[in-house]
DNA sequence: TTTGGATTCCGCGATCTGCA
DNA sequence: TGCAGATCGCGGAATCCAAA
C-alpha cells in the first residue's frame, strides 16, 4: 500500500489524490475473506489517542516527522496542511504527511471528537510483489462506508495500546482500519467541479453551524453577494444555504437527544437554534417526529431512579 | 398550586425566486 | 449580478401539560 501526499488544489479547496505509488507501508495476500499480513510489513507505529473537545482551543501549528491518520468520530475539524484547507467532518478520514506544515484553521467545536494514530514507514527494502501479494491504496481524504466499525477498531486498538499489546497485534488492527478505508470513498469528487464558493460556504457552515449565522452572514464572511451565494449553493447542491444549516444543526441535535440528558431548550442552543419553539419545527420538518418524540424513541441513555 | 418544560400562534424581517 | 414580490425563518408571548 501506499500513502497518498497531499497538493494544492487550484481552486484551494479539498484537493483529493486517490493513487499513489511510493513508498509501500505494508503487504497483504489476498484470499477468501481474508488477509494473511506478512509480518515485517515495513511501517513502525508510534502512538495513538483519542482526542475529545473541552469547546476551546485550536489544533497548535507544526511539522511533524510521522504520518497522522486522523479519523472524526463527531463534530468537525478543521485543518490545515501547507495551502490545503480540510474540515473533517464526523465518519471521514484525513491522513497527513510527514515534513509539512499543518494546524487548526478554527477553534475546536464543542462535540468534536477524533482518534489519532501517527506511525512511520521504514525504509522499503522488500522484493518486488509475489504472485497474489496486493498493495492497497489509500486516498488522504476519505468520506468512510463504515464508520461505525472504524471506530471500534480506533477503540480496540487504543484498549490494545494501553494494555501493552505487542506491537504485531497493533499492526494488524491498524492494517484492517486501512483496509476499511481504502474500501471508501475520496471525499466529494464532485466538489472538484463544484464553485470554490460554495465549498467555502460549506465549509463554513461544518464548523460554525452552532452559532448564530445565515445566509447573509456566510456570503459576508465570504465576500460575496447572498443572492448570488444562495443561487450557487442551489445549483450545485440542490438546496438552500438555511437548509445546509439546519441539516447540520439536526444533525448534532438527533445525536444529543439520544446521548445526553440536556433539555431541550439546551439542545437548541447548543446545536445553533435560539429558539426552541423553532428547533423543535424544523427537528419535526427534518425527522417527522418532535424531539421529544425522537428522544423517547432512540435514547440510549439508562435513568437509574433507585 | 407552583414550576419548569413543551407546544402553538402571530407578526416582522430575512431569504428565496423569477426576471431583467 | 441586482431588484422586487413572494415565501419562509425566527423571536416573543401565550397556553398546555405533567410532576412535585
Amino acid at each position: 500500500m501506499g500513502v497518498g501526499h497531499t497538493s494544492c488544489n487550484k481552486n484551494g479547496v479539498n484537493q483529493v489524490h486517490s493513487s499513489f505509488s511510493t513508498p509501500r507501508i505494508f503487504r497483504g495476500v489476498a484470499g477468501d475473506d481474508m488477509i494473511e499480513v506478512i509480518s515485517n510489513i515495513g511501517l513502525k507505529i508510534e502512538n495513538g489517542g483519542l482526542f475529545i473537545s473541552r469547546g476551546q482551543g485550536i489544533h497548535p501549528r507544526r511539522i511533524i516527522h510521522s504520518w497522522e491518520l486522523i479519523f472524526v468520530e463527531s463534530g468537525s475539524l478543521s485543518i490545515r496542511e501547507d495551502n490545503d484547507y480540510y474540515t473533517v467532518g464526523a465518519g471521514q478520514c484525513l491522513i497527513l504527511a510527514p515534513g509539512k506544515t499543518h494546524e487548526g484553521t478554527d477553534n475546536f467545536p464543542a462535540d468534536l471528537k477524533f482518534f489519532w494514530i501517527h506511525f512511520t514507514l521504514l525504509p522499503s527494502e522488500l522484493p518486488a510483489l509475489l504472485p497474489g501479494e496486493s498493495t492497497i491504496t489509500l486516498a488522504n481524504y476519505i468520506r468512510v462506508k463504515d464508520s461505525n466499525s472504524v471506530a471500534s477498531l480506533f477503540r480496540l486498538f487504543l484498549s490494545e495500546q494501553t494494555a501493552n499489546a505487542p506491537v504485531e497485534l497493533l499492526n494488524t488492527i491498524f492494517l484492517l482500519i486501512l483496509k476499511k478505508l481504502a474500501a471508501s470513498v475520496p471525499f466529494d469528487k464532485h466538489t472538484e467541479n463544484e464553485s470554490v464558493l460554495v465549498q467555502q460556504a460549506a465549509a463554513y457552515i461544518r464548523t460554525h453551524y452552532h452559532l448564530k449565522i445565515s445566509t447573509s452572514s456566510v456570503a459576508a464572511k465570504l465576500k460575496c453577494n447572498p443572492d448570488y451565494l444562495g443561487r450557487l449553493f442551489r445549483q450545485y447542491r440542490g438546496l438552500t444555504v438555511t437548509d445546509e444549516i439546519n441539516q447540520q444543526r439536526v444533525k448534532t441535535a438527533e445525536s444529543l437527544l439520544v446521548t445526553s440528558l440536556f433539555s431541550l431548550p439546551d439542545i437548541a442552543t447548543r446545536c445553533g437554534f435560539t429558539d426552541t419553539a423553532y428547533f423543535r419545527e424544523i427537528f419535526k420538518k427534518y425527522k417527522g417526529v418532535t424531539p421529544k418524540k425522537w428522544r423517547a424513541l432512540y435514547s440510549r441513555i439508562h435513568i437509574n431512579t433507585h
